[in-house]
DNA sequence: AATGAATGAGAATTCATTCAT
DNA sequence: AATGAATGAATTCTCATTCAT
């Protein structure tokens, strides 16, 4: 077999740096060919189109935190309070460096109208986001309001990630992640308080 | 004997349509003119190039809601919790109609590494945007708490802006809204009491 | 108005030169565009495609028959072997260029498996060709013999203008012609001593 | 250690089809390679060019035409109305599958500008064709006159398949063919003629 | 021999911008 | 002003060919 020069997991890596700095757009397929050292020709033995990358891409996003984030909500060995810290805590992470920012929000704002295959894939990646942080809040409230809660915390994540990029301050981030843990620690007493009062009227 | 077809206002309205479905990259001038019944080249008496057109979408969008949204929060005929309501209300509708989608936000995540004119115009907008909803939370919580909430619901809504484009839903917004209110109630009450507590031990 | 460095009819004389020497495939836009003195992109102004622009040659093609060729057979004022003489004469000079060929019969044989537009438009052709003769044999035959020897008398002429092609020898198309007039006048001469021998029956 | 995985024969049998159903333009090597079972580097190991295995492809059919087809005009066994019958009853059915097309004249025509050595092969092809025809004639007319109707021959014969395959219709090949025959009878039945009158002269 | 990745030239097409009328 | 043609650079993608393994 004659030598690959880069790994297809190589060729993700840089075309989401790409993609996330520059948006799909604005991101060549030369400019990813140059930065992962090949030239344009060579990137189609790997990807037959842009689109089919720009898929990859996502579904590369989606199956790390769908292995990383996402399980976290369904480890037994973690408390509720456990989960949600380390989950956005890795979400925080994967999103903020300022090289680059939320592939998932702004491709998926930049190409809902054009592309939509794209759209359907975000989608999903966002649903499945939901329902892991649902499945943490479920722990502490009912299943209709767990489903509330989580796509408030999303959408709130997602906006802070947005004012982030745009003021180039990891604060929104941070502040939604304490307000974040405020309330679910609240919503926890009171879970107790209301289990305690339960078996009190028991 | 030239005679201007259109006015300059009415091409920023149309770019603004197709901008907010499309995308910057995605809408050419070709694009533009045709909404305007112009061809491309007359564009370029209006405007110098694409990019200071966009610009100028992007300040008409801010007067917008200077005059319009921002302003409210000056308005002292209304109670504060008028001013909240009215406010996102107005917001929202600018936002949430699904042919599409909120400007300043995907404009902003698009272009931030790319254009940085535009950068540095959509963070005056927000700032501003930020600055007229802490002069409401001031009426009811003092500077430094009310700057973060109003950072928060800002972001929130962005949030949620986002997550209704990309479910096609605009549950969303409407739920961020109604926390926003609840929550301003809560804040109202707290401080009514807070005020009542305080005179009580004067 | 600015001025059009050509005309649509220009370019359609430069491609039909082009496609007839080369081939379809072996032509490309820049070919054409330079042929033209115009700049790749510039074309696009007058077709929306390559294959736009081919299909628009073919039409040209045809409607140069329409008129100039197919036409004769229904001349009233020339005797039959007139018109075969004529029409032939035409057809020939039109297609035994050795700059060019048969852009028809070419083009319809290399695009036939690949693009079904063109085919579709070529059987148009050959079948008003083939109907355009068979009329002028109408005069001498009956309808169903007038239209196989029209068949035959077209086939034949394409085959020997593949020969001369071929061959770079103009002697295929030049016999063939002979060919063509030697049994129309058999043809005539039957058709005469029948009638004679009719009229002397009754 | 390095066993051929296909034989040459095969690659052009493979190429063939392929380059008689999509001209030499349309169909690429990787085309080529896939319909063999082998990948586009391993095609080189055959050829040193496309260009090199269309020759070949050339070279194959008409080694093929020169042992089965043309032979036949050389058989001493065979009258002269048998060879003209089985020749072409040959020809036509290496030509007239639909899926391909007969790949001397397509190519000869595509090919003829571009690429002066196919052009030089297909000509020695069709001039042994026509000189096998004109062998056939010679046994009842003389040489000059033989090589006229075998040049008439073949050029009808080429036109029909071109016609046939514009209208996806064997039709035309099958009405060649018959006059063919019928104009060989009349040719044989004067030839006897005549020879009857010389002998009774003598 | 076979692989299959890399190459690099070139294809069709798009697009922001310019400019003569 | 408005036109609309021309530009030319850039974009996505294709393809014959090469070459290390």
């Amino acid at each position: 077999m004659p030598k690959q020069k880069v790994s297809e997991e190589y060729i993700l890596k840089q075309s989401l740096q790409l993609f996330k700095q520059k948006s799909y757009y604005n991101t060549s397929v030369a400019d990813i060919a140059e930065a992962c050292g090949l030239l344009k020709g060579s990137l189609y033995h790997y990807f037959p189109s842009k689109e089919a990358l720009m898929q990859a891409v996502i579904n590369y996003v989606h199956e790390y935190f769908r292995h990383k984030v996402f399980s976290i909500a369904y480890d037994e060995s973690l408390s509720p309070q456990e989960k949600i810290e380390l989950m956005f805590r890795k979400s925080e992470k994967s999103v903020l460096s300022f090289q680059g920012g939320d592939i998932m929000g702004n491709v998926g704002v930049e190409t809902a109208r054009v592309i939509p295959e794209f759209a359907g894939q975000i989608r999903d990646f966002f649903e499945e986001f939901i329902t892991a942080v649902a499945v943490i809040f479920e722990d502490i409230t009912d299943k209709e309001q767990a489903r509330m809660l989580a796509e408030q915390t999303v959408a709130e994540f997602e906006g802070a990630v947005m004012m982030s990029r745009i003021f180039r301050d990891t604060r929104f981030v941070k502040n939604a992640f304490e307000r974040l843990q405020r309330r679910f620690a609240a919503f926890s007493l009171d879970a107790k308080n209301i289990e305690k009062l339960k078996s009190k009227t028991d």
